[in-house]
RNA sequence: GGGCGCUUAGCUCAGUUGGUUAGAGCGCGUGGAUCACACCCACGAGGUCGGGGGUUCGAGUCCCUCAGCGCCCA
């Protein structure tokens, strides 16, 4: 019995039914098995600060439509899902909360706690959105779904981290880093922004010492002048060529600095073209440092922002106060001569939104640029023997080259490959640079540094004696940190030790039980022994008042009595963690069954902001830890922008929320349009409205609506007041705020309804379905035409795929359905299935025009469409497939097969190569042009559709046969009740005419037509064609083009030159016709 | 400052290696409750392809230049 669908498509309730199915069938979930070939994407984890925007929905989307594709081809498709815990973005988040909530910091809630609160906050947002990504359809393999600070990924951080610092390419190293003081961290440079700020330009001059001159300099921040360690000019400045050398003097901390010369840094043409060096707090002045280290660095800066003792009496003041209070001093010493506003590029921090100081600290840094020492190598990847004969070549090279070179090398050498491909320029371009890659941020929510410090405590002053009693230190420490880890069971290769030239001491944890037996003895002497420490004696001395200690045998004693250990504070920066994604995610350093089979994956998804952040650094830990790239291909997406060209954002206003999308559309009709919009550019539009509260029109926003720059908003349509869309930190009571969408959707949920609509009157039109093989050279001229149309529309989509041209598949898909299958051979088929003739069953009077014969090829078409459709309309190709699978169970072209459970798991299609018919599709395409003037004409002369129309075609005999043949079709589709055609065909009397190269057509209008408007229009054509034909004709008289040009285009000229010609001809006669 | 994009109909976008008279959807106009679909059907109007220069028999397409917009890196 055949299913009767409901009039419309309703996405909410097919997405409700097919997400529960797919998920109880676990058709998403994929296993090893070395009998099929792998597919696999690893998603980008979207962090657990938020919901889902419209860029995941887009990322998110395309990765589905190349899983969903690739499962149908037969792969083996696994999509491994997971959050990022994005370290600064949820801490910020969260400790924002707390403090709105319960007025506390995170320094009065403490680590621990701070900690647990963000796992708390994690797990509800991890939840709501992998539930979105399950909203939007993604089929991913939910029951492996990771999170960056999970157990596995977290092992996985600890050996590359270890793996890192045993070789030699991890180290410690002051560095000016990017300080927010309000959040006392460093930031990433990603994690700032550049906003021109107003400021000042203060003048000051310092007196030169031993002359009576004074050097005058310009500075934005004034305070820093207490730690300036030189004044700079360039060396061919020849005002101050006397001066360098010499001597000036800080009055406000009293300080003798040098006047240097420094081409780099001095710019003889800016102002006085004398700067000040700041080394410990500007970069270029700190680039300057390194070239000249004699002139020192001192840091004047306390991490929450206030000044600290180098600053003399300023210590303690905030730096803004100081500023005001070192240029009132500099005034009352007559040293101040005047500041001038100016717009200053000010950097400022992401995430706090204040300013960012430049601020020298200590940070773990890894090596991009240099190669790890030749007595390390890459010697933990050796146990991988696993992949391939690749890793004996790689593994030396990558030892020469550095990471970033061996992350070069990968790109140019096609292991990696980008789509588009000019995005690989910005990866190539960034790594050339080599810059190393600070990775310790000072927060408390990440994976934490696994690497314990111990400072040497002698207790004592630095004297003479104080090397050799260092050095005995050290051996001891050294020796002593080994048997006591040893007493606890650990092996040496659990831990790795290095100590630099100040003393400073490095243990390295490899496993979680060396920080546990580390923790033991910190926690066993912090209650045991510290707490009986004299403030200023010795820990020694303390020990000795220990009960019990002399008798110790414990070395846990004797190592902490000579040194102060504790583990990092600090954290990995987040993507220390998701670079290693692509492997830990499948449970790397183990060699899982899945690590063998998945990895590396077939290709990332992504944007194109993180081709540095992210890719770039996949690609150097894949072959660091695995020796093999991390994915063969990366895909940019596009960047989806607002109507205006601007980004969306929640702070702007201008934002569209899928799911607000899927509520309204349905998730076929979001994953449409993303489908569409995937063009190969580097941005796509969308017209962001508000959707108006009360009467639910779309109001276009307005630049002048974002930023909360308007606050009602009349709707044009049921003039009653909202309020737009924007980030409004409260609800307001009398006034609505407005959703928002775009009519852009209309798209997707219109083809969605039509391929519904499609498949509904198909389905009506089942009854008394049989289903039989058929032979394509025997069917009509329409079905071989739809054939035709499906093989290479098939193709077109297949390699539009294989070739990341997502808009091509969108745009493929729509034609075919709507156009060629609906509009064209539907309206075909109409007919024929009213007819009889082939009743089920009997083979012998099997008539190929009617109705059964039209049921397989309508049933087998549309099976195609849904298989093609699939992947990016997931859920009205299920509804459909269900349908038709009570319907026609058996069905499929060219020879019918049962059909598969779920669309999800259908073979995807392929059709013989010889359907492609362009013979056929150019006799249609006669037809239709045919029709379309027919119909040109009925709407010309406002006739009624009803009034049946009289149509002459003259053309050539085959050409005749074919219109005769397809009479009923036109007779249907133009309202034509009488067709002559033939080369004799005569023009009637009164006729409005169409002529082509392949035939003229004339409708008789008898007592309809306008004879004067039928001419006038008729002149204007003539006029047309006859100017298409001076240009053809002079290209022609053109000698050069008649030599130079192929000859196949200038016999194409010549053709179209004698068919324009007889195509005036037949113009000019039809005109003396009507005009007599 | 360096690099990469973009500029085609009112809007959002297609437009292959240069080769018929530059296309689609939306919007607009006209007509249409026809037994799949008004989330529809039919037809139409609408473009000197950002400006200028060049290469070529021929340029939306290639080169140069200018302008505007956007992104990335300094």
């Amino acid at each position: 019995m055949p299913t009767e669908l409901a009039k419309a498509y309703d996405p909410q309730e097919a997405q409700k039914k097919w997400l529960a199915l797919w998920q109880e069938r676990g058709y998403f979930h994929s296993r090893p098995d070395q009998a099929r070939k792998p597919y696999t994407i690893v998603i980008p984890p979207p962090n657990v600060t938020g919901a889902l925007h419209m860029g995941h929905a887009l990322n998110n989307t395309l990765q589905d439509v190349l899983i969903r594709w690739r499962r149908m081809q037969g792969f083996n498709a696994e999509w491994m899902p997971g959050t990022d815990h994005a370290g600064i973005a949820t801490q910020a988040v969260v400790e924002r909360l707390i403090y709105q909530q319960e007025k506390k910091t995170r320094r009065e809630l403490g680590r621990e706690e701070l900690v647990k609160r963000i796992w708390e906050w994690k797990d509800k947002y991890e939840a709501r959105i992998l539930g979105q990504l399950r909203q939007l359809g993604c089929s991913c393999d939910w029951d492996r779904t990771r999170f960056t600070l999970d157990d596995i990924c977290a092992r996985a951080v600890r050996q590359t981290f270890f793996n890192m610092f045993k070789d030699g390419l991890i180290f410690r190293g002051k560095r000016l880093v990017n300080w927010d003081a309000q959040l006392q961290t460093s930031v990433a440079d990603d994690e700032t922004y550049t906003e021109d700020t107003k400021g000042f330009f203060w003048t000051f001059k310092y007196p030169v010492k031993d002359t009576n001159e004074f050097i005058r300099f310009a500075t934005t921040r004034p305070e820093t002048m207490l730690g300036d360690t030189a004044v700079c000019v360039h060396p061919s400045d020849e005002r101050y060529k006397h001066l360098i050398g010499k001597m000036v003097t800080i009055p406000l901390v009293n300080r003798d600095i040098p006047i240097i010369a420094d081409g780099l840094l001095a710019d003889p043409s800016l102002g006085t073209g004398c700067v000040k060096v700041t080394p410990a707090h500007d970069p270029n002045d700190y680039a300057c440092y390194q070239r000249h280290p004699e002139i020192g660095i001192i840091n004047i800066l306390n991490p929450d922002g206030t000044l600290n003792d180098s600053a003399g009496k300023y210590q303690g003041l905030d730096r803004y106060k100081a500023r005001d209070a070192v240029v009132a001093d500099m005034e009352a010493l007559g040293l101040y001569e005047g500041k001038e506003e100016r717009v200053i590029p000010l950097k400022f921090s992401d995430r706090s939104k204040t300013p960012i100081e430049p601020y020298l600290s200590d940070q773990w840094f890894v090596k991009m640029g240099e190669a790890p020492s030749a007595a390390c190598g890459f010697a933990h990847a050796a146990n991988d023997q696993d992949h391939g004969s690749s890793s004996a070549s790689a593994k030396p090279q990558a030892a020469r080259a550095g990471f970033a070179q061996m992350a070069m090398d990968a790109v140019t050498n096609g292991s990696v490959t980008f789509f588009p491909e000019r995005y690989a320029n910005s990866y190539l371009d960034w790594l050339a640079e080599k810059r190393d890659w600070c990775i310790s941020r000072q927060l408390w929510w990440g994976h934490r540094i696994p690497v314990w410090t111990a400072t040497l405590n002698i207790g004592g002053v630095i004297d003479d004696k104080y090397w050799e009693k260092e050095r005995r230190l050290r051996e001891s420490a050294i020796q002593e940190i080994d048997e006591y880890l040893s007493e606890c069971g650990i092996h040496p290769d659990e831990y790795s030790r290095r100590i630099d030239d100040i003393g400073t001491f490095w243990i390295c944890t490899g496993t979680v039980r060396v920080d546990q037996a580390l923790n033991a003895l910190v926690e066993f002497l912090e209650s045991e022994v510290f707490e009986k420490v004299e403030p200023g004696k010795p820990i020694k001395q303390a020990l000795r008042k220990v009960p019990g200690f002399e008798q110790a045998t414990s070395a846990a004693i004797r190592v902490q009595s000579i040194l102060f250990l504790r583990q990092d504070p600090d954290v990995l920066d987040t993507w220390f963690s998701s670079m290693l994604w692509p492997h830990s995610t499948f449970g790397w350093p183990e060699q899982t069954p899945e690590l063998r089979y998945y990895y590396p994956t077939s290709v990332l998804v992504t944007s194109r902001d993180i081709i540095t952040l992210w890719v770039a650094r996949m690609v150097i830990a894949g072959l660091y830890n695995l020796n093999q790239v991390p994915f063969h291909h990366v895909y940019i997406t596009v960047k989806l922008l607002d109507g205006f060209g601007e980004t969306m954002s929640k702070s702007k206003g201008n934002g569209v929320d899928p799911l607000d999308i899927i509520d309204r559309y349905g998730a076929d009709a979001l994953r449409f349009l993303i489908v569409q919009m995937s063009s190969e550019t580097q941005d796509a539009r969308l017209p962001v409205a508000n959707v108006c509260p009360h009467c639910d029109t779309l109001v276009p926003v307005k630049q002048e609506h974002m930023y909360m720059r308007t606050r009602k908003v009349t709707c044009p349509h049921c003039k009653k007041p909202f309020r737009p869309g924007g980030p409004w930190p409260t609800e307001d009571a009398e006034l609505k705020t407005a959703k928002q969408a775009s009519d852009r959707f209309e798209i997707g949920r219109n083809f969605a309804n039509k391929i519904w609509n499609a498949a509904r009157f198909l389905l009506l039109n089942l009854e008394g379905y049989s289903p039989q093989a058929l032979h394509v050279e025997e069917l009509p001229i329409e079905d071989r035409w739809i054939l035709s149309r499906l093989a290479a529309t098939t193709q077109t989509v297949t390699e539009s795929l294989e070739g990341y041209h997502f808009s091509d598949v969108a745009r493929t898909l729509y034609e075919f359905v709507w156009s060629e299958f609906c509009d064209w051979y539907l309206e075909m088929a109409k007919g024929r299935l009213q007819a009889g003739g082939d009743s089920a069953g009997d083979e012998r009077t099997l008539n190929v025009n009617g109705r059964a014969t039209t049921q397989r090829v309508l049933v087998g078409v549309l099976d195609g469409i849904l298989r093609l459709v699939h992947p990016v309309m997931p859920f009205v190709a299920e509804s459909i497939w269900q349908a038709l699978n009570e319907a026609a169970f058996e069905r499929g072209l060219p020879a019918p097969e049962p059909a598969t459970e779920s669309v999800v798991i259908a073979p995807w299609p392929e059709y013989p190569a010889a359907w492609k018919d362009a013979g056929v599709e150019e006799r249609i395409g006669k037809m239709q042009e045919l029709v379309r003037f027919v119909r040109e004409v009925r709407n010309r002369y406002s006739l009624d559709p009803k009034n049946a129309l009289e149509l002459f075609v003259r053309c050539p005999e085959t050409t005749a046969a074919d219109f005769r043949a397809l009479g009923q079709f036109i007779a249907l589709l133009a309202g034509v009740r009488k067709l002559e055609a033939g080369p004799e065909t005569a023009k009637p009397p009164q006729a409005a005419g169409h002529v082509t190269p392949a035939f003229e057509a004339y409708v008789s209008l008898q007592g309809l037509i306008d004879v004067a408007a039928e001419l006038k229009r008729l002149d204007k054509q003539i006029a047309e064609k006859k100017k298409f034909l001076q240009g053809i004709e002079a290209k022609l008289a053109n000698a050069n083009f008649v030599q130079s040009a192929p000859a196949e285009v200038v016999q194409q000229q010549r053709d179209k030159a004698a068919e324009t010609k007889q195509q005036i001809a037949a113009l000019e006669a039809n005109r003396k016709v009507l005009a007599t």
